[in-house]
DNA sequence: TTGTAGGCGTTATCAC
DNA sequence: GTGATAACGCCTACAA
């Protein structure tokens, strides 16, 4: 043992690897770690499984399932103990998945699910984060709601969606379905489809953004059309991200625990690689309605109608 | 090869790695996936690395020094290709890098530079940037500037510095030692700084934050402090996030191309990989000042001193 | 308890 | 050119 510090030794664990039929690896697979809600999912995992000797192998899909595939294929010849995905659009994951299992390779799904998928998942809890986020706006008195929703093929999409109706239902608030649009979870389809609701007569009172970047894309539209928030009219967000408290107004959103989903899902791939063979777990994590400036009464809009005029040095 | 096609046959990069004392691996070491300047550029790595047949492992090191070289141990058993690394705080890297080319594993280093580094890098012009955001604030008339700079020891923090004084000197402006303020590269200390700048008298009319998230710290302090921005004080930044449009004024902001750093760090190992052994390479990309709406000349302070106290409802 | 041979999947080399 | 074989570093199983 002395000799082995002198020399400075480390196993190789490429022979290791090669023996054992498994590498301390870990593949996972993100939409694009760009996108400001992905890097803490990637740095709660790279957390834990660095501090069980795993280490990551990052891919990014852009949401293309054809890239997923390719990444799912190769990173099979590294004989991975685990895998960590996000699943892209029409992800195969539940197929290849199957395989991955076959050779002993864990693999659990976080943030939105594949179809048919009924392995380990870690997800926040969508539903009930845009059920609450609507009950609030309800409880403030909004009655002429819009929601620019994500993805309608994404499960967190339509869960999100599903809260949202939930509390209108609830409520008895009808809404008719072109107040309910459908938009890439950033800010460009924020912006467009924001500008859509803007124009429809009577218009919204409050606008729920099914994630943080299709906010700021609302608040982008906002500018343009000379409205002020809240004062004119009223956004909420979701995902919490570090920069919802540095808009203007700042937002107010759900927040959602990117990096203990990403700490959760390695915890649980970890404890399957060391055996445990139990059922399938769903872990579903709470998700905590964060207040800020950006949802007001509707009633102000009428109180405060000469002041909400008084500012319209919108820039660009 | 049909019978390959058939079964679906693909070699095992651990065995290929064993055999050929090298794997298609690309070790990237940075500081934080988390700080949203990093994701760009490990995007760009992993683009020409995906598309070289590379494969990326991402570590991150939270700027410690002995992190770093836990990595750098754990990922030479990987025998990877190379490295691509932005070193930490008080970095070991170029001890380490030389036994790393002693195994033929390619290092280039980005963004800073390790001490006594004299391998491949790939940086951003930060003197120029730092210098044409100083000169274009000098031509708006401000005279009474403030600096919120980075860390002293790392040396993107130390060029942008240096084009700051640049301009100053050429411009024959003095500045106060007590004018410079020393943070690190992030939102808190960017606004525990700018609450000591706002305290001093003269107080300064513009501050020039080393990095966007010190910006957005300042901007938070401003608020604290009842200040409008520019109309009161103004501010420039440095990396041109994605955010900085989405702030309360957008932000001036010198613009660097995270992404292409790591593009061109990827493709300079790459080159290295396949025999490139010409002499070191120091790329540096240009960067490009972003004109918002936070910078404003100094003379509209007391023009508008009377509105700018008009609107104090500050968050929080 | 301590020591050793075999094989994981490659590729490079050497013999034919 | 074609085809067999050794070796990369490790772990396990088995022998002493």
């Amino acid at each position: 043992m002395d000799a082995v510090d002198a020399v400075g030794y480390q196993p190789s664990q490429l022979a290791r690897g090669l023996r054992l039929d498994k590498t301390n690896m870990i593949g996972m697979i993100i939409p694009d770690v760009t996108n400001p809600f992905f890097p803490a999912v990637v740095r709660g995992a790279e957390d834990v499984a660095f501090a069980n000797g795993y280490r990551l192998i990052l891919c990014n899909t852009d949401n293309d399932h054809s890239k997923e595939i390719v990444h799912l294929n190769e990173l099979r010849t590294f004989l991975p103990s685990g895998l960590i995905v996000i699943p892209s659009n029409f992800s195969d994951l539940t197929a290849q998945a199957e395989s991955y299992r076959k050779s002993g390779t864990a693999v659990v799904c976080v943030d939105r699910l594949p179809k048919g998928w009924d392995g380990d998942t870690v997800t926040a809890d969508n539903e009930k984060g845009a059920y609450e986020a609507t009950s609030y706006v309800l409880r403030q008195g909004h009655r002429q709601l819009a929601m620019v929703m994500g993805p309608r093929h994404l499960t967190n999409a339509q869960d999100r969606l599903a809260g949202f109706k939930r509390a209108l239902h609830e409520k008895k608030i009808p809404i008719g379905p072109e107040y309910i649009q459908e938009a890439s979870f950033d800010q460009h389809g924020g912006y467009a489809k924001t500008m859509l609701l803007l124009r429809m007569i009577p218009r919204p009172t409050v606008i729920f953004a099914a994630n943080d970047m299709i906010a700021f894309g609302a608040l982008l539209a906002f500018r343009e059309a000379g409205l002020h928030c809240p004062e004119d009219i009223s956004l909420i967000g979701f995902d919490n991200l570090q920069f919802a408290e540095m808009t203007s107004p700042p937002l107010s959103s759900v927040s959602q625990p990117g990096f203990q989903m990403g700490t959760s899902a390695a915890q649980i791939l970890i404890d399957r690689v060391r055996g445990d063979d139990g059922p399938a777990k769903h872990l579903v994590l709470e998700t905590a309605l964060k207040i800020r400036d950006s949802v007001a009464p509707p009633s102000l809009i009428s109180a405060q109608k000469s002041p909400s005029s008084r500012r319209n040095r919108l820039s660009k």
